[in-house]
DNA sequence: ATTGATATTGATAATTATTCTCAATTAGTA
DNA sequence: TACTAATTGAGAATAATTATCAATATCAAT
């Protein structure tokens, strides 16, 4: 079973991949990542942080394969489903719909997403994470996670859709 | 793109279904879709109201074949997606896994797995649900729908891992 | 710099969940 | 009962993701 987002994990180390990802010191994210520094990753890490967040791999691969037409669709899979478990990049999901990626450098924050057009927008509302810490240990689990999607119509499709 | 579970719907409406569920008139559920009543879909309503909650496809089709060796695979995820339109079930989903199924006529409520071994709990939380909507009013989006999905250890699990 | 053990790669096959297609069958109604 | 449109089951198709494997590249030790 996949694990979501990473919840109780020390703070220190977020910082920590935060600046990495922030200075754009990539070798050292695959490096820390115990993996050898390829081109391919170095690339990977490169689309990541340059084109806009919440993108698919099929995305990321198309960005990528503008610099090297040989690299393969497994490379990017491989290496996002690494980053993902390093906590370097997370994974949002939306219904039965392709894996979007973004990178980890901002602050933890969940999604409200137009149900008509897919415009995202991201939000941080901390009495809610506090809730979901307080239902978790209410039924005696300890938490490590979330999902919190939330869908409706953004303002201009709620004026072309009356 | 897939709507989850409605939220903004009429209260009227869901008690209607509600009842229909739990009277266990499936005959008139099926036609309330403005379908026609099969053998099959009998069936599949029976083995979702019989066995328990978050069931997948899959599961439904295999309780399903008992009673009727000849059914087709398609009937059972053609119907469920058919009853989830309608809001007579309810689509879960957890990662990138199958998705799991549930009528609708309980309560609305959100769940808690355990990402060991996968014991789901079901809890409601009004507060979480107003501040949701906030959200989502503070973003000018008008909320249709919501996924809270929490992750952790149960108990058993963190004896266990320990 | 050269070497060599080991990790990584890309092509492609495999998997998984779900949807589609279509000819045969059936339900609801006249 | 007879008609028509909806439904069905089999299997093909699709889409996202993962696994396999031989060829290639990285990097630590020389
Ligand atoms: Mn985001
Ligand atoms: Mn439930
Ligand atoms: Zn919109
Ligand atoms: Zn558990």
């Amino acid at each position: 079973m996949t694990l979501p987002r990473q919840h109780s994990e020390r703070h220190a180390e977020k910082l920590v991949r935060r600046e990495k990802i922030e200075s754009k010191n990539f070798k050292n994210i695959i490096r820390d990542m115990g993996m050898k520094v390829t081109d391919q990753r170095l690339l990977i890490l490169e689309a990541l942080t340059a084109g806009r967040a919440h993108v698919t791999a099929q995305e990321v691969f198309e960005v990528v394969v503008e610099k090297d037409a040989s690299i393969g669709f497994a490379t990017v899979y491989r290496f996002l489903r690494k980053l993902t478990e390093s906590g370097f990049v997370n994974e949002v999901r939306m219904g039965g719909l392709a894996a979007r990626y973004e990178m980890s450098s901002q602050v933890h924050h969940d999604h409200l997403t137009c149900t008509h057009c897919g415009k995202i927008c991201e939000f941080e509302n901390h009495d809610i994470e506090k809730l979901q810490e307080s239902v978790a240990k209410q039924f005696g689990y300890q938490l490590t996670g979330h999902v919190l999607e939330l869908y409706g119509l953004c303002r201009d499709c709620q004026k072309k859709s009356t």
